[in-house]
DNA sequence: CCCATTCTTGCAATCGATTACCAAAGGAGA
DNA sequence: TCTCCTTTGGTAATCGATTGCAAGAATGGG
């Protein structure tokens, strides 16, 4: 028989009768006939491969982000090809490149410069391609995007009650421009309820800064000897924010080693939820940050795109992290 | 002019006569040529492509082995295409295939079981595969593991001083077969130094677990009150053995709060570096689990290999986790 | 100026899967 | 029985890069 036939039989294109089907299934399978996909790919145009394009962070996010892309492409049996891109746009452009002359049907991409990344982008042509995390302005590509300001404004909302009068941020840089953005935001919020917002800036944003900043605070919160855990024996800030959850479990083992009481005393929260979501009852009040969705929703866009050619309109999904309420918080 | 001569003249495989070379160079360029990867690999029946199977935990090894991988293969101008299993073995085996489908010039697998994933790795067949980071025996395959005892050694040695009399494990779970192990091991190098060793459990094995490993630890601790913070005055272990990073910090956070003078009065250590290699001083003691160096010799295993086709030979390589000097103990 | 040698270049086949097109065979209806 | 349609199988072209072979061009020695 021809190979044309065996082609029919294996991927069912045309029909192909019961006989010849089953011979030709049996066969393949003594043999250990295993589809070139290589082969296929150069005849169909189509690899059926992504290209992932990330800075070099190691940091749980980009992970989680791995994860989920990785998922939503097996649901769809395509494969994940991965780079790293140090934080200088050449290097990014090249990744790019290879991934196009890998033939890669789609390229989601986490810029790593804002300023640099756009030839990066623009290099991709008619492949389609999906900004993640990060924006670089520009109308050749779809993005997904984080809705920070609405996140803090939901976190902000849910910390402050009557009595809150004060709140300390802590851990955050106001010379990096994310950081400064997200300060902004906290003031905004906060200060519209009449509460006073000050800054204590920690670098590197981990546990250690937490246990510094934390004893800061307690030594300047002049409190009543042996007035139990309550709010009036607390002189410090009503609420902190923290830059992490690194950061506030730091917060937190000082307050508890002080017999602070939290959260009758003061309320922690963290804007950024470090640990993979974990079930159940959580400490720490935190924003988790969608990556999973995001990466699910970036290949969504991508094999969207894909099925649309010519469609040049360029979609921007933005998701807001999601307020996870834990025992570090009332309400 | 021809194909042939286009092609030959820009991979240079034979010499073309400087003229057509140029006009070759320049034509591509204006024309926006880009070789055609997925045809070169069909002809030449090679990808320049190795798949990573791992399995879906989210935790920062896996990340800085992927980095690793990814760096070593860029360096040979190959690609990764990366794949997540589940713990179960089908999951890991259809991995395997569809790497193989897609003609990958090699695997590196991080199998998910050890009691199953041994059909996955041998149908690999012909092509070269690396075990990383965990062992299935078989002789189909090279490895990249790591030599624990030795490293635990290593840190007893560096614990260990005249006066050390005792020791706590914190956070190893017996039941759990890697712990065990890891318990037997520290129990043997500190009882052959006539150190009274005892296991603290704590499930999970994060911060939250430390700080209540580290009050039971300091409760028990009779200490002589306004003593300082030498040995003197702590009457508790000698050393204490952590299972991460984290847990120690945790430790830390407490022993710190009550005044425990570490390394003074007791040593702390971590058997597993969670954070990215931090450069400078560190606080914590701790085995740096070495990722990265597993995943560039998993990367030149894989090229040797594909190098000397035909030669069987399984190669096994072992790589102590190094040890770390912080500032939680003495030394 | 001729022949041998070296260089260039082109032709055509190859990698493996897919599919447009054609042909043969079988069945239905007139 | 004959025509028309449907079903099934084969033939050959295609995707794009590479390369063995051979023809043609250029160079050098005698």
């Amino acid at each position: 028989m021809s190979v044309a036939t065996a082609s029919r039989a294996l991927s069912g294109a045309r029909p192909v009768s019961g006989d010849l089907q089953r011979k030709v299934r049996e066969a393949s399978r003594s043999l250990g006939y295993r589809r070139n996909a290589v082969a296929s790919a150069l005849r169909l145009q189509r690899t059926e491969t992504v290209g992932l394009v990330l800075p070099r962070y190691t940091t749980f996010f980009l992970s989680a982000l791995i994860e989920s892309v990785s998922d939503g492409l097996e649901r769809n049996d395509m494969s994940l090809v991965l780079r790293y891109s140090e934080p200088d746009a050449v290097h990014d452009r090249d990744n790019v490149e290879s991934l196009i002359a890998r033939r890669v049907d789609g390229i989601i991409i986490c810029p790593p410069s804002l300023e640099a990344s756009r030839e990066s982008i623009e290099a991709a042509g008619a492949v389609p391609i999906v900004q993640v995390g990060r924006f670089v302005e520009t109308d050749q590509s779809d993005s997904v995007g984080l809705d920070e300001d609405r996140a803090t404004g939901m976190l902000i909302a849910h910390l402050i009650a009557q009595e809150t009068r004060s709140l300390v941020i802590v851990g955050l840089d106001e010379t990096v421009t994310a950081d400064a953005r997200r300060i902004r935001a906290l003031r905004a919020a906060a200060e519209s309820a009449q509460v006073e917002v000050s800054v204590a800036e920690v670098t590197p944003a981990v546990l250690e800064g937490g246990i510094r900043a934390g004893e800061r605070i307690a030594a300047r919160a002049v409190r009543s000897e042996g007035a139990g855990t309550g709010r009036a024996s607390w002189g410090g800030p009503d609420a902190i924010v923290c830059a992490n959850d690194d950061v506030a479990s730091g917060v937190l083992a000082v307050l508890r080693m002080r017999g602070v009481g939290v959260p009758e005393a003061v309320q922690v929260a963290s804007l950024l939820d470090l640990a993979p979501a974990a079930p159940g009852d959580r400490t720490i009040t935190s924003l988790r940050h969608p990556w999973p969705e995001m990466g699910r929703e970036a290949v969504r866009l991508l094999i969207d795109a894909g099925a649309r050619p010519g469609d040049r309109v360029a979609r921007r999904v933005s998701l807001a992290p999601q307020l996870v309420p834990g025992a570090s918080t009332r309400r």
